[in-house]
DNA sequence: CTGTCTGCAAACTTTTTGCATATAG
DNA sequence: CTATATGCAAAAAGTTTGCAGACAG
């Protein structure tokens, strides 16, 4: 249940990547087959660093960053900007997020939940990100005794 | 119209800062001098340090930087993360920003023009961000030919 | 084969920290 | 006077770049 399995064979990694213009190398398989198939995860470069290096030992961070930057590039995944480290996200719809005060941790919200509207003259939206703060579900349940305080991931 | 005039003397700035207990020393008036008074203005760790640095030879980047944290925390400032360095915020009320993807220009949006629902089970929100990304009304009107297509601040 | 990608190491940017000194209250 | 803030310099964290060699197509 939270093991995350691989969810797609290196045969359908390396059609998509090179359906988005992208060579299918192994290093881009692995990285990019650490979101493929999961609607919902979200990574930073050194955790995608660390997983991809389990299968591929001779891996570098730099490779890490480049495929990173041409897989958001391309289109398949999205990059999350907060405090700390720079997070991707497997789910390239129009989405947003909510960051638990308490656990730190990042939730998807289905736009279908989220009703807004814009009213200013001469702004041309083309996209909106929301980041909503607060307790997430589970926090908010047992409010000071259903995890540890984590400190938070970075700064401030 | 563009020269920005200090707004606040700096018997006013001192008794702010002590009001939310930080002691009035040279180097926090001449920061926070940099935004109190000002309802709209986005600055960078960076350009805080160069400015000043103007007024305050002396000063070091690491001072800026607790500063600015103190100041952020006793809730003198605001924090904008994004691509790029942080931005602090003068305007300390509820609101939005938009980013325009053609001038990198910050501008904040008014909650009162934003409407917004969150229908989510369990999720108490305490706080929204919302980042909107387009052209800002400058850059919609002469959409080709009003700023320099200035280089996006920062990575990706 | 050829152009793209990789690994390495080094540089860069942004932010934090340790410690001796200075200063606000 | 004493606790807090500063400056300096060095380190940490995150990310980017240059270049020679490796590999996909």
């Amino acid at each position: 249940m939270s093991a995350t399995p691989p969810p797609l064979s290196d045969v359908a990694l390396a059609q998509l990547l090179r359906a988005h213009g992208l060579r299918a190398t192994a290093q881009r398989r692995a990285i990019y087959g650490l979101f493929a198939g999961r609607e919902n995860g979200h990574l930073s470069a050194e955790e995608v660093f660390q997983r991809a290096r389990a299968e591929l030992p001779e891996l570098s961070r730099a490779t890490v960053y480049n495929a990173l930057g041409e897989l958001a590039e391309a289109g398949l995944l999205g990059v999350v900007e907060g405090p700390g480290p720079r997070q991707f996200d497997a789910n390239v719809t129009l989405h947003h997020h909510f960051r638990c005060r308490r656990c730190s941790a990042l939730h998807d919200i289905d736009p279908e939940h989220i009703d807004m509207t814009l009213r200013e003259p001469g702004f041309e939206v083309e996209r909106a990100h929301v980041l909503l703060e607060g307790l997430c579900p589970k926090c908010a349940a047992g409010d000071r005794d259903s995890g540890p305080p984590r400190p938070r991931p970075v700064a401030s």
